[in-house]
Formats: C-alpha cells, structure tokens, sequence
DNA sequence: GTCTATATTGTGATAGAC
DNA sequence: GTCTATCACAATATAGAC
C-alpha cells in the first residue's frame, strides 16, 4: 500500500499535501466539520498539526477543499446522466445504477454533504459551481428543461402520466439517495449488519428502475 | 406570545427547565450538537450558562434529552400508521400526510436526526425506545411483518406486483422525508424560496400517494 | 433556583529552529 | 517542508454568594 517516492528516503505516500486532504476528508465526514480536529486529523495524516496549517491556512479553508472535492466526487455523474439526451427510461435506469454504485463506496459522503449544506448554506454556490462550473439555478434549468420536453413528449405519446419534471427528479434522487443518510436507522430497524445493508441496497439497484418506470405509467 | 405563570411576577414563561430544552432544540437543530454552543443556548433561553448545568450537568446530557424529545415528536406518528390495520392504500395516503405536515412544521428536524445518528450510531437505540418503549429490531419486526402479510394478500388476488416490505417502507420514507434532508440543495437548484419549497412540498403531499400506489400495480 | 466569578481544559493558530 | 514549543482564547464545567 506504500508507494515509494521519488526519492530512497522513506516518504509515507504520495505527496503530502494529499495526505492530510485524505485525512482530513476522512475525519470530517465521519466526525462532521464542528466536529473534527485538526490534532486528529494532523495524526491520521501522520503529520504535525501545524503542517496542515502550513498548506491549508485554517480549519475553515481546509474544511472547504475537502467539502468541494467530495461534491467533485458525487455530482457530476448524475448531473451528466440528467443532463445528457438519454431517453427517459434510461436516464431512470442509469441514475439508479450510478448513484447506488458511488455511494455504496462512499456511504456517509451523502450525509456529510447534505449536513454541510444545511449548516453552511452559502456553500451551495461552491457546491454545484465547482462541480459543473454553472450556477445552481442554471443547472437546475437546464436539466429541468430537458427532462420536462422528454415528459411532454411521453405524455402526448400516451406513455406516460403527466408529472412535474422537479416532482420526477426529486423522486429519483429520494429513492436513490434516503437510504444511505439514513443508513444507521434503516440498519437498526431493519435488522442489517454492514453486509446486509450492501445485500439490500444491490437489490435496490435492480429493482428500483422498474419499481419507478412503473410509477410513470399512465 | 409570553404566557403568564402562576405568579404574578416577570417570569419569561413556562418553567425555566422547558424553556431551556427549547432553547437547546433551536440551538442544537440549526447548528449541530457539535457546533453548539453551551453559551448560545443560555442566551437563547434567557438564563445563565450556570444554569444550563444545574439541570442537566452537561452539554452530552443536555443534547441527549434534546435527541429524545425531537424523535417522540417524529416517529410515533409514522410508527402509529405503519402498523395500524389500516389497508396498504389507506397507509401510503396516511403517511405521506403525516409526513409532510410534521416535517413542513419543522423542516429541519431529519437532518438534525440522521445526521445525530450517524456520529452517534448508539443513540438509535434511544431514539426508537423513548418512542415507543421496543427495541428498535423489534419495531422494524412489527410493522414490517404486517405489511408483507397485506402485500402478500394483495399480490395473490392480482393487485399488486410483489415487492420486499422493506423495500415500500424506505422508498415510502425517501420520497417523504428526503426532500426536507435535502432541502437547501433542492431550493437552490429549484430556485425556491422558503415559500416556494413549501408549496413544493404541498404538492408533493397531493402527488405522491397516487405515484406510489402506481408503483405498486400489477 | 439563579447569578457572578473562576477553574480547567481544549483547540486553532503562529513563531522559529532545523 | 517539517517539526517543537507556545500563545491566545474559546468552551465546558464548578464554587460559592445571594
């Protein structure tokens, strides 16, 4: 696991700067910005605290890169699928697929993302602009427009029932989303260890697309 | 707005315990356990910080009876439907009902709670004991095993195509309560204001049950 | 029960040697 | 670039007067 630099001498891992951004992501989201300490996230970096400092200036800076790099992780992908001249159905199908991929390997980024939000508002912005370099209304106008033709169309067709393209969205990304902020609740209730819970979200993945298809049938 | 207390002299109102865990609620809610700030809170509740610890001797005690009173404010009435006897159709429409009137009342009580359970996965337990006096397995049990049994009966006389009870369940709590976890996102990529969300959600609350019941047809 | 100190520790941040 | 030492202040908690 121990990549070597480019120098013999025994440099931990890739270069440092990187280190403690690996780090700090991984306290923050487990323990929540307010929450995390820069100590903690010096030692799991396997730095000085004063380090961070160095590159990051303040908790708040450093707090910022990692939240912008974790929305860079998580956006982009169902925004392009959305976005992107995909029939319907199959924006539905591909949504599911992506959205239950990535967070099955990242299950807290969804909490740690829509609790930044709700504390740090403004960060919106910074959210949906580092991601596609758009205001967030522009990308919700454009995706909304898009997908809203694609209803129109499919209602005229008799394909479809009507529904408000924002109603469809906020559906999709409820269904695919919910279950991992609220992972340790459902995992409680429902009985599910770690493996359980993969089990039940895999299930989703395949049964969401159909189980949502069918809600649009006229 | 000031209820006067028995006596005539300037008390706030209520008893200074009930206003302090007021206090507390807003406090906790808007900025986090972690953010919190045992100050702000006595602020906010008029009183002394020394009196925050004279009733409840610590800020882990305190934010834990805060926990416990949002949660008996949320799950009992969702838990009641759930496992009533009423139909499976009448459940949906209930719930949806329920759901967004509590949650439109206080909007950011789920992100306060899933965002509690995950950095204190303990306090699950909590939450659905002080709730309804079970082990949270248990409730998850109850409600779940009376459902699959209406599934099951629907699915026989051709109503229903199948699906797993836990999968209704969490698709029935997503589409509800995301939109509120969510809700900073969602106003700014829908450009909605604090009104527009609401009439958003008011909708919602007319739209969904038929969305989902249509889900659920053969 | 409620307040005014005050103790005590935690925590972000900087200075300066190497 | 990285460390050690340390500052300054924020925050929880307690003692003791009223």
């Amino acid at each position: 696991m121990v990549k070597q630099g480019s120098q013999r001498r025994p440099v931990p891992d890739g270069d440092t700067e990187q280190r403690i951004l690996d780090a700090a992501h991984a306290v923050f989201v487990r323990t929540g910005t307010a929450g995390a300490r820069m100590q903690e996230i010096a030692k799991e970096a396997g730095v000085n605290s004063a380090l961070l400092h160095y590159y990051f200036r303040s908790k708040a800076r450093l707090s910022e890169a990692v939240f912008i790099r974790a929305a860079q992780q998580l956006l982009p992908a169902v925004i392009g699928v959305l976005a992107s001249d995909l029939p319907l159905e199959k924006k539905v199908a591909r949504v599911v697929e992506v959205e239950i991929d990535n967070l099955s390997a990242a299950p807290f980024l969804p909490g740690y993302i829509l609790s930044e939000l709700t504390h740090h508002p403004e960060r919106v912005r910074l959210l949906v602009g580092s991601a596609t370099g758009k205001r967030p209304e522009d990308v919700g106008g454009d995706v909304l427009g898009g997908i809203r033709r694609q209803i129109e169309a499919a209602v005229r067709a008799g394909k479809m029932r009507p529904i408000a393209p924002e109603q469809l969205v906020v559906n999709l990304l409820a269904l695919c989303v919910f279950p991992f902020a609220a992972r340790p609740l459902l995992m409680a209730m429902l009985s599910l260890d770690e493996r359980g819970f993969a089990r039940f979200m895999m299930r989703r993945r395949s049964e969401l697309p159909a189980f949502f298809l069918a809600a649009l049938r006229p």
